[in-house]
RNA sequence: GGCGCCGUACCCAAGUGGUAAGGGAGAGGUCUGCAAAACCUUUAUGCGGCGGUUCGAAUCCGCCCGGCGCCUCCA
């Protein structure tokens, strides 16, 4: 097997991937802030790290994954001012904040579901967590990298020697023609908060050492990550418009606090744009997820995220989704008609057939996945595996059970149990107990009835009828065969 | 202004020194009563442009053109 490596955004290059412990991997991957709907980039990055630890799983990680749900603490406008994106959702809707976390957070996992994603094993909320960013800010303060002014604390930039490494950024030289405004309590332009004072109508606060308030923009993701995985672990990722300076600021206090390095590898996915421009909260140019699966299936979308690599940007138009669509189905295709085939081949006890050896598809496709989760080309090997086994499946000799069965397997595994697009057998292929599928079986039988005395027009209107009704059929030599294509 | 990314066929998209993956769409063909599905052939002497390095460059270097991102929330 060929080595594992990972473009580190740290390094700026693709690192061998070596976990802190023999066998295990700590991931850490920023969450949604849950005020409204996920959108299709939320989908892109989701699934884009549901695969990576899909992979690291199949290659014998014992991964523990977390991932965090932001219900506190992230303001509208810049670091310091503005006002909280929950409570001013709040305040429109007239609900309590929570109310709003509750629901979107339900939304969320109901969007992530339909996209095959595995769950985080722990979602930590920010507001159970409070505790732990008290406890951090503490330590921060101890150690003379934080100071506080009238009730909020902030972290003092330049104690920390490392700030600015995953971004490339250096502390100087940003502040000229940034458009972050110089607050006078802050010593210095780049600081930023810790904690943050709740002035009067302020809905979600907390008491602290330093009076009422709520979390600074940061502090959650240090918490609760080194909460759930140590003060080190493997991985921790998130969307590139985090790398700075949300993910350069978790690096200062967790560092700052702990001494240690934080995080081993920073792995960052490329954003989604829309007709060539980005899609963004502020300029409201987003399509959520539940508006896209109104006219593409939610798999079909998967598909699409996977074609592109995660660092690329995915420009998202209906033109791909169509054609990805189409790829899709062409894949799902083959893996029917190979199951299908395989039930032939087992009902008739088939010991010799056509063969074709699928162990260079599968080599091929590790070497591309462990080339930094290279998912297009591993798609790519899919695809060709599938045209061979297609010209097997049209082909005399009829193909051998043992061949089906290895092909199955690896369309299993590999389309499914890593990049997650192939489903398991459906209840139609499974003859599973249901009236419907046994009236299109009696349907087709009339039908077939109906083509033997050459009835041409009779058939298609039954063809033509069950189309209209999302069952596709296809005459084949040895029988018709129908799936359902919508 | 600072930092960074990208530009590959009609569309999407891999490829980062060895002579252009894959998917979609189009054209022609095989099969079929017709479809559908599948298979075969075909569609970039060419990788934004111009130079340079090299036996050899889409891949490295320089300049230019075009698009985008971060530096304020965002995955």
């Amino acid at each position: 097997m060929s080595t594992l490596t990972i473009y580190n955004t740290l390094t700026r290059e693709k690192d061998e991937f070596k976990p802190l412990h023999e066998g295990m991997v700590g991931m850490y991957v920023c969450g949604p802030t849950v005020y409204s709907h996920s959108h299709i980039g939320h989908g892109k990055s989701y699934v884009s790290f549901d695969v990576i630890v899909r992979y690291l799983r199949f290659r014998g990680y014992k991964v523990l994954y977390v991932q965090n749900i932001t219900d506190v603490g992230h303001l509208t406008d810049n670091a310091d001012e503005g006002e909280d994106k929950l409570v001013k959702q709040a305040r429109i809707d007239r609900v309590h904040p929570m109310q709003i976390a509750e629901t979107i957070t339900r939304s969320y996992f109901e969007d992530m579901d339909a996209l095959g994603i595995v769950r985080p094993d722990i979602s930590p909320r920010a507001s159970g967590h409070i505790v732990e960013q008290i406890e951090l800010i503490k330590r921060l303060l101890e150690k003379g990298l934080a100071y506080e002014v009238n009730g909020t604390v902030y972290f003092d930039v330049r104690k920390f020697a490392g700030y600015g490494k995953l971004s490339g950024r250096v502390v100087e030289e940003m502040v000229e023609g940034t458009r972050v405004e110089v607050r006078s309590e802050k010593r210095h332009p780049s600081d930023f908060a810790l904690w943050k004072r709740a002035d009067g109508g302020h809905i979600m606060r907390w008491a602290s050492p330093w009076g009422d308030g709520y979390p600074g923009w940061h502090v959650e993701c240090s918490a609760m990550s080194m909460k759930y995985l140590g003060e080190t672990f493997d991985i921790h990722g998130g969307g590139m418009d985090n790398q700075f300076p949300h993910h350069e600021c978790e690096i200062a206090q967790s560092e700052g606090a702990t001494g240690h390095p934080f995080v081993r590898y920073w792995i960052h996915n490329n954003l989604v744009t829309v007709n060539g421009q980005k899609m963004s909260k502020s300029l409201g140019n987003f399509v959520t997820l539940k508006d896209a699966f109104t006219r593409h299936a939610p798999l079909v979308v998967r598909f699409f995220i996977l074609q592109s690599h995660y660092r690329s940007t995915l420009d998202f138009s209906e033109e791909a989704l169509q054609g990805a669509r189409s790829g899709f189905d062409k894949l799902a295709n083959t893996v029917r008609n190979v199951r299908e085939e395989l039930s032939r081949a087992t009902a008739e006890d088939r010991a010799h057939g056509g063969v074709l050896d699928a162990g260079p598809y599968r080599m091929r496709f590790l070497e591309a996945m462990d080339d930094d989760f290279n998912t297009p080309q591993a798609l790519a090997v899919l695809f060709d595996f599938a045209t061979e086994l297609n010209k097997l499946l049209n082909a005399e000799p009829r193909p051998s059970r043992a061949t089906l069965e290895d092909a199955l397997t690896v369309f299993d595994e590999l389309g499914g149990t890593v990049l997650g697009i192939v489903p398991a057998a459906s209840g139609a292929e499974t003859g599973q107990a249901s009236i419907e599928p046994g009236l299109v079986d009696l349907l087709l039988s009339v039908r077939t009835e109906a083509r033997k005395q050459k009835l041409w027009s009779f058939s298609d209107m039954v063809r033509d009828g069950l189309k209209g009704l999302g069952v596709g059929l296809e005459d084949k030599k040895d029988g018709t065969t129908w799936r359902r294509t919508s």
